[in-house]
Order: structure tokens, then C-alpha cells, then sequence
DNA sequence: ACTTTTAATGTAATATCGTAACAGTTTAAC
DNA sequence: GTTAAACTGTTACGATATTACATTAAAAGT
């Protein structure tokens, strides 16, 4: 029966519309500010806009050289400063592997995030799946160990990149 | 069926005999070596017998620190040269979240690595289920990815640390 | 409205992690 | 012994991330 769930899948397709995954972002992000009487200022927006502009992951030094608004060059702990603020929100996930961000696929579904890193293109998917988290969490309890946190990152390849060889 | 399988897992003792995770790790290098006539050179074994120490990984520097024999300092090249040979041999593992180190509880035994890490004692366990990679294997394929690499580490309290309060 | 408190920003410096490049030396192979 | 491959020494640098502290802006309490 719970094998049969289907998968909440997200890996960006070529074609897909992108500009509704920014506007879905930023109101979400909005949204849950609002919600939580939290300031969703300059800075914050500007890093959130920057990271969703495609779903290939950056560097939090990669979004301080797009910052340059005002011609002035930010310190790196302004990016840093916003980056937690938005992962803490859910909005962004950070890459252990690669030391980058990327927007959130999943806003506002509960998720533990796993990633489908693809070598090729460099998109970043978040495959969610609740049967792999449930999995990681029985086997580590039957091995005595309490669970707060899994880190899961998958690298491959991408449908599209496997089909045009 | 296969959901009976035991698990390998692995996460030290306190009480358990520790020298001989270190013999063996020593022993296995030893032997890997020879088998595939590769160098079991100074640097590198003394990285090893760092890293073996404990089971509590250690960043490169850590590491670089205690290969003060001779009382020269050496350069961070010198560390991660070995690393990158011991990690290739599958004698170390490197733990994204943490950028650090630990030795291998599984060598010879052709694993997916995945971490159990304790964020209370600091040690570092291996549970490597096949249940886990094989569940991810497939949740990823039926999402159209080709998997090629997994990376899962697992962040909360292991079974002494959660008796001891 | 003014004061108090809290949150966010500006700025500089520094810590931590990791790699490139190249000359010199040792080891293994021929 | 000569050659080729692997390893080492050394310097310099690049990339990632945090600490500390002064200043400003916003929210809350009066
Ligand atoms: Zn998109
Ligand atoms: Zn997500
Ligand atoms: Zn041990
Ligand atoms: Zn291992």
C-alpha cells in the first residue's frame, strides 16, 4: 500500500515555465513573513530573487557578485545573513557537496529534502521522498540511533541529459 | 524477506576494544596496498593512524596539526594528498556536513557510506543499510534520475548519549 | 510623541577549508 | 644505468564562512 504512493518528484524540465517558479517563490515568501511577522527586506528578497533564477545551485559568493546594485560591493556576511534567514524560513536549502544554495522546490510542504544533483546540466530536484526518509529513520532507530536531522544528496544524471546521450 | 536482512550497522561502543579498530584498519591498508602495488608511504599512514585514533572525524588542519613529527610544520597539500589516496582506497570517509574525516568502519565490504553522527558525543557510526540505498536507487530511478553517487549523513543522538540523558 | 527594546545593517578583519603550480627527489620498470 | 612514473617540498593563492562591534531602523511599551 505505501509503496504505491506516488513520488512528489520535482526536477525542472527544459521546458518548463520558470517564471511561475519565481513569482510561486516570492509570494510564498511573502506570504509566510507576513505569517510570521518577520521582515522580508531588501537584501533578503534580492538573494531569494537571485537563487530562484534557475534551479542550477550558486555559491554564496555567485549571488554576492549579483548584489552589486548601487555599484557597491556587499561583504560576504550580508549574503551569508540573508542565506540563514531564508533557509531558516524553508525558502532555500543548502548543498553539503557543494557548498550551494538553491531555492526550495517544496515551499510549505513539510518535506525532508533530498536532492537529484545532476553532473551534467548542474539543475538541482528535490525527490522527497517519504518512503526514503521513513526508511532512514527505521533503520537508524533499530540501530539505536535518534534521528534530528537527515542530510541526503543523490548525484547522476538528469532524464533529459540521459536521453541526448 | 528482505526487509528481515540485519543491518552491518556499526556506531563505538564506549567500552569497546578500541586498538583493535586501529590494527585493523592498519592491517587492511597494508594489504590493499600490496594487492594493488600502490605506496603505503610515511605521510600516508600517519594520516590514517590519525584518523584512526578515534572515532570522532577531524578536519584536514586537525590532522595537519598532529604530523608535526619532526617538528616541522607541513603544508595543507601534504594532508589532503594523503586524504584523496586513503579516501580513494575506501580507508577514509569524508563527512560533507562537518568537512571532516573519519576512518572507515567497513572496509572491504563494498558499502554505501552513510554517517550516523552524534552531535552530542561527536563519534561517528556507519549504518550502511541496504535497504536505504536500494529504496533511494529505486524512489530515484522511478523519478527518471540515474544515480550514480549517494551521499546520506544522519545528525542526532546515539544510544549511550541518549541513556546518559 | 517619546522612550525602550529588538532587529537589521555597515564595515573591517579574520578564520577555516582547499587547490594550483612547479621544481626536486625517490621508486619502480625497462 | 637509464627512463618513466609516482611521490614530496615549497610557495602562493583561491574559496568559503564567521566574529566583532558600531550604527541605523523598526516595533513595542508608556
Ligand atoms: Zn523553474
Ligand atoms: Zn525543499
Ligand atoms: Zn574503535
Ligand atoms: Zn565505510
Amino acid at each position: 500500500m505505501e509503496d504505491m504512493e506516488a513520488l512528489p518528484v520535482r526536477f525542472p524540465s527544459r521546458q518548463h515555465n520558470h517564471s511561475s517558479c519565481v513569482n510561486k517563490l516570492l509570494g510564498d515568501a511573502e506570504e509566510e513573513c507576513r505569517r510570521q511577522k518577520l521582515r522580508f527586506t531588501e537584501h533578503r528578497r534580492k538573494v531569494l530573487e537571485i537563487i530562484a533564477s534557475s534551479h542550477k545551485p550558486l555559491g554564496a559568493y555567485d549571488i554576492l557578485e549579483q548584489m552589486n546594485f548601487s555599484g557597491r560591493r556587499q561583504a560576504p556576511v550580508v549574503a551569508y545573513r540573508a542565506l540563514d534567514f531564508l533557509i531558516n524560513l524553508g525558502l532555500v536549502h543548502r548543498l553539503n557537496s557543494l557548498n550551494a544554495f538553491v531555492a526550495c522546490m517544496a515551499v510549505g510542504e513539510d518535506h525532508t529534502a533530498q536532492f537529484l544533483i545532476c553532473r551534467q546540466c548542474k539543475n538541482v530536484g528535490e525527490l522527497n521522498s517519504n518512503r526514503v526518509s521513513e526508511r532512514i529513520e527505521k533503520d537508524a532507530v533499530e540501530a539505536g540511533f535518534q534521528v534530528d536531522q537527515q542530510l541526503v544528496e543523490i548525484i547522476g544524471i538528469c532524464y533529459e541529459c540521459a536521453e541526448s546521450g
